[in-house]
DNA sequence: GGATATTCAAACGT
DNA sequence: CACGTTTGAATATC
């Protein structure tokens, strides 16, 4: 188009090829839990000294007491093992929200306290109604049961661990997601607010579905320096901040018979007039004294979270930091980074602008710990152009195939880049005659998520869309079916979401030693559309085990966590092998990983008038910016087939791959 | 132990 | 869309 001379396609660009059997990047190592400082209360614990990294605070309760507490099915201690027959899995039916479970919980458990209602006494119902008819019990049997990441019989304990919080953390945001959908198919009569994070969090709190739940002082295990949440109540039910809504997270210590609070975490989100400018520091608003319902401005008091973080000053503990920001990708949400560990240097009492009295606190972060929340402020100024990114080689190596450039960078050697491509944007493949029942056209006028119940898209889905808001898919399935071309609705349905191309800011970037790799600038909330897996379709071979080969027909993992309804298999009803060799889009520059971030899911939709076939890959969890997205290219089957050695180091690693 | 007060949510309406 | 309103839920504390 510019400059016509040249007979060189633009969208051809330099290739070498991935390493997809290298380690991947993660955002933070797992070692960041040694604290370069010495813990401060290592040596006034009755119990102490202790190795560097391990808290063992039980200020109020042991570890026992607290175990006890809990009486549900699932995390009960009392069975050494729970064999799976004994619990009934839900029926092959689209509707499964609606089952009893009365066998299942009566057979485990005295029946005491079930599932702690927590009645609201409020009388008018309105509220507590949005929720009524969603029998969260059964959704969380069907999640807890179809894990494949922890033995069910495996006690959630006090003390986490890696595996615990990535079990939580998964099983929350699956169950909420769920509850979404559910809720998004009703009437949208209801006026009340929605607030499916809430119930989620409720309800795995009340099964004892949580972990490190004793508050501690200094590193959480199995939180990690980078970490993301989009909840408060995701950092409740990993123990990282308890409070729903409180800023500040404070435990009482006994010294000398002396009870002192100090300040275990801080969130930092806007909601006071902190000064977080500065990645390394942050000057942080004591609590109370803004306006409330019918409330004017007052003067802080040195009481509660103030007077714990003025007594973590002059102690010099460890305090967690979350900083909360505004997702400029989606204005109305918020993203919270857990930015490791600070202490605070010094406090002060400020008088705010309606001339109340407002505490202040120097917070200092310390050294040694991964970039967390400096990652975001550099991201936010390469958008806006402030500071330009380092080391790009090409601005878009799509070169205008995609709306949203994805650059080239390097900043580690001298590779100039990639070996000559074509950039498609979709897998052009035509699903074969009887195949599979075909797609279906919904006449649906008003978007096909709420209130469109006779959407026959949704029908064929199971009776719900598959997806929540902003692209977000519920749960794998055997095959999803979304809206085209020959719908009634409009562009902007949800069902629709694998479609357009690339919605989020992607970079290919040279990993240290290991080739190319793709990542994004955005944060990525788990269940997220990503790409999907363009290239040439060939049907004829399959097993190869060439590069920048997708190959349906392998074995592939089960999803860690998810809904456990039947049908979310990987199989397909017939062999699909994609080649990105020399056409193909970002997703042929995704290395492989055991412990993937992302996993693929079949989507079937009209293109034209023929129903085409597409590889959708997912967010299996939430995705910090600039963490490396990686796939998992499943199994060979036959024996002698030649395979790849992994080096992905993940603890899960098989050794090998394809 | 139950009830209450407190609180840097999250959604939605204007 | 910036701001206000509404409905919240965990926890500490009374």
């Amino acid at each position: 188009m510019e400059d016509g001379a040249e007979a060189l396609d633009k969208s051809v660009i330099y290739n070498v090829k991935p390493m997809r059997s290298l380690v991947p990047v993660f955002s933070s190592p797992p070692n960041h839990s040694s604290s370069p400082n010495a813990h401060p209360f290592l040596s006034v614990s009755p119990a102490g000294p202790f190795p560097t990294g391990v808290v063992p605070f039980y200020p109020f309760a042991g570890a026992a007491e607290i175990n006890q507490a809990r009486t549900n099915s699932f995390s009960s201690p009392a069975q050494a093992a729970v064999p799976l027959s004994s619990f009934r899995t839900p029926t092959s039916r689209g509707d499964y929200s609606g089952q009893a479970n009365g066998d299942v919980e009566g057979s485990q458990s005295s029946g005491k306290k079930k599932n702690k209602p927590r009645k609201k006494a409020k009388g008018d119902g309105r509220g507590a109604a949005n929720f009524a008819d969603i029998d969260t019990d059964s959704i969380v049997e069907g999640i807890v049961l179809s894990s494949t990441l922890m033995p069910i019989n495996t006690l959630l304990s006090a003390d986490g661990n890696e595996e615990s919080a990535r079990y939580v953390r998964l099983v929350f945001d699956v169950l909420r997601r769920r509850i979404s959908q559910l809720e998004d198919s009703k009437d949208a009569t209801g006026s009340g607010v929605r607030r499916p994070d809430l119930r989620a969090g409720s309800v795995l709190l009340g099964k004892g579905i949580r972990t490190n739940s004793t508050k501690r002082i200094g590193a959480v295990p199995g939180v990690n320096v980078g970490d993301m949440f989009y909840f408060r109540m995701e950092m409740c039910l990993v123990g990282l901040h308890a409070p729903s809504m409180a800023g500040i997270d404070y435990m009482t210590i006994k010294i000398n018979k002396e009870e002192e609070p100090v300040a275990v975490s801080v969130v930092s989100s806007g909601g006071y007039e902190d000064d977080t400018d500065d990645p390394d520091f942050l000057i942080y608003s004591g609590q109370g004294g803004n306006v409330q319902m019918g409330k004017d401005v007052t003067d802080q008091k040195l009481v509660r979270g103030n007077l714990a973080l003025e007594k973590s000053l002059h102690r010099g503990n460890e305090i967690r930091v979350i900083r909360g920001v505004k997702d400029p990708a989606n204005p109305l949400t918020k993203v919270y980074f857990y930015d490791g560990l600070y202490t605070i240097q010094e406090s002060w009492a400020d008088k705010g602008k309606s001339g109340c009295t407002v505490y202040k606190y120097k917070f200092v972060r310390i050294p040694g710990q991964p970039e967390a929340f400096a990652t975001w402020k550099s991201i936010l100024q390469w958008r806006s152009g402030t500071v330009q990114r380092g080391g790009v080689i090409l601005p878009d190596l799509t070169s205008g195939a995609e709306k949203i450039p994805v650059c080239l960078v390097n900043e580690v050697d001298n590779e100039k880049g990639p070996s000559y491509f074509t950039y498609i944007q979709a897998l052009n493949y035509s699903v074969p005659v009887g195949a599979l029942q075909p797609p279906s056209a919904c006449d649906c006028k008003s978007g096909c998520a709420a209130g469109e119940a006779q959407c026959s898209c949704a029908g064929k889905n199971g009776g719900y869309v598959p997806y929540i808001i902003n692209g977000v898919l519920v749960d794998r399935r055997a095959l999803i079916y979304e809206c085209s071309t020959s719908c009634i609705c409009s562009a902007t349905c949800r069902n629709r979401a694998s479609q357009g191309g690339l919605k989020l800011r992607l970079e290919v970037f040279r990993t240290k030693d290991r080739g190319w790799g793709l990542r994004s600038w955005e944060a990525i909330r788990g269940g997220t559309f990503i790409c999907e897996y363009a290239g040439e379709a060939i049907t004829a071979r399959t097993g190869l085990t060439d590069d920048y080969i997708f190959d349906s027909t392998r074995t592939y993992q089960p999803l860690e966590v998810s809904l456990g309804v039947p049908g979310n298999e990987t199989r397909l009803p017939f062999p699909l092998v994609v080649d990105a060799k020399n056409r193909g889009n970002v997703a042929r520059f995704i290395n492989h990983s055991c412990a993937a971030n992302l996993f693929w899911q079949a989507i079937v939709r009209y293109t034209g008038n023929a129903p085409s076939l597409h590889i959708g890959l997912f967010a299996v969890s939430h995705i910090p910016p600039l963490t490396e997205l990686t796939l998992d290219y499943g199994i060979v089957q036959t024996d002698n087939a030649p395979r790849k050695t992994c080096l992905c180091g993940s603890p899960k690693c098989r050794g090998y791959f394809f």
